[in-house]
DNA sequence: AAAACGAACAACCGCGGTCTA
DNA sequence: ATAGACCGCGGTTGTTCGTTT
């Protein structure tokens, strides 16, 4: 023998929900909680079946709901746990406090699939483009370590590496660029950003000599997809990685998502 | 001003895993 | 051991609202 019949679907309601019903629905979960959804609406006095109860609550009247857009720190983690978890949207919710699965579904499937589509693209072109210019400057205090557990014996630079388009044709207003801070802990933070046609200084003079294939820098680094990384002390061309290494890297920061941990990194 | 269109989001549906009588 | 209900999840749909034509 199984549970007891399901609840009787015939009468009950279905559609938006009322004002009134959200009333009673918080305040009977308030003095009675909701260990059992299939009995809370008869108990309650609702029209509804269970499975619409719970998702009301869960998606909308909860207390610790946050309201409101979603913040640009809010998007870029789910870009990244989408990368790493997929459309496992409850996981990711997890990680968001305050924030629901159906929110987070709603909100990829509306804006940030789109917006990761044009970020991938743009990733795109870039791995075509060379690298310009670089400039080695100081790191900050600020910008030096917060990762004390994870030291290497590297030598600590902050390097502004300026890149352009493949195409010189392009006009400058295509262009972008990317600042790598590599901190003591060997860290990266890739930081992009357009440069406005204004910007000359980054990009003086527009000949074939500006163009160059290789970082030339003491520190070679991997690259990811603009976000915290590791630095190797061994050349690697950043704008020509093959397909083998981006899995690399990919499951290489996949570990770091998931543990928390900094793996040992992969061979490339 | 109104119709058409698209974006945003709340809610429903169906499925698979778990639980229980 | 098992049938069938429960629960949670992801996919999809429907409605509302703002923008464009």
């Amino acid at each position: 023998m199984g549970r007891a019949p399901c609840c009787e679907k015939m009468g009950l309601k279905k559609g938006p929900w009322s004002p009134e019903e959200d009333n009673i629905l918080i305040s009977y979960i308030q003095n009675n909680g909701h260990s059992n959804w299939r009995a809370l609406p008869k108990l309650a006095g609702l029209l509804r079946c269970g499975k619409s109860c719970r998702l009301r609550w869960t998606n909308y009247l909860r207390p610790d709901i946050k309201r409101g857009n979603f913040t640009k720190e809010e998007e870029d983690t789910i870009i990244k746990l989408h990368e790493n978890l997929g459309n496992r949207w409850s996981a990711i919710a997890a990680r968001l406090p305050g924030r629901t699965d159906n929110e987070i579904k709603n909100i990829w499937h509306t804006n940030l699939k789109k917006k990761l589509k044009n970020y991938q693209l743009s990733q795109n072109s870039k791995r075509h483009s060379k690298i310009n210019h670089v400039s080695n400057k100081g790191p900050t205090p600020s910008e030096s370590s917060n990762n004390s557990d994870f030291s290497t014996n590297s030598t600590s630079t902050k390097q502004h590496i300026k890149i352009a388009p493949n195409s010189p044709q392009l006009s400058s207003s295509e262009m972008s660029s990317v600042t790598l801070v590599v901190d003591d802990n060997q860290m990266v933070i890739i930081k992009e950003e357009k440069i406005e046609s204004s910007s000359s200084e980054y990009f003086p003079k527009i000949d074939e000599s500006f163009w160059t294939d290789e970082l030339s820098t003491e520190n070679n680094m991997v690259v990811g997809h603009d976000q915290e990384i590791q630095v190797r002390e061994e050349n690697v061309d950043i704008f020509t990685t093959s397909s083998k290494m981006e899995e690399d890297m990919d499951f290489w920061y996949n570990v770091f998502i998931k543990t928390g941990d900094l793996p040992e990194l992969p061979e490339f």
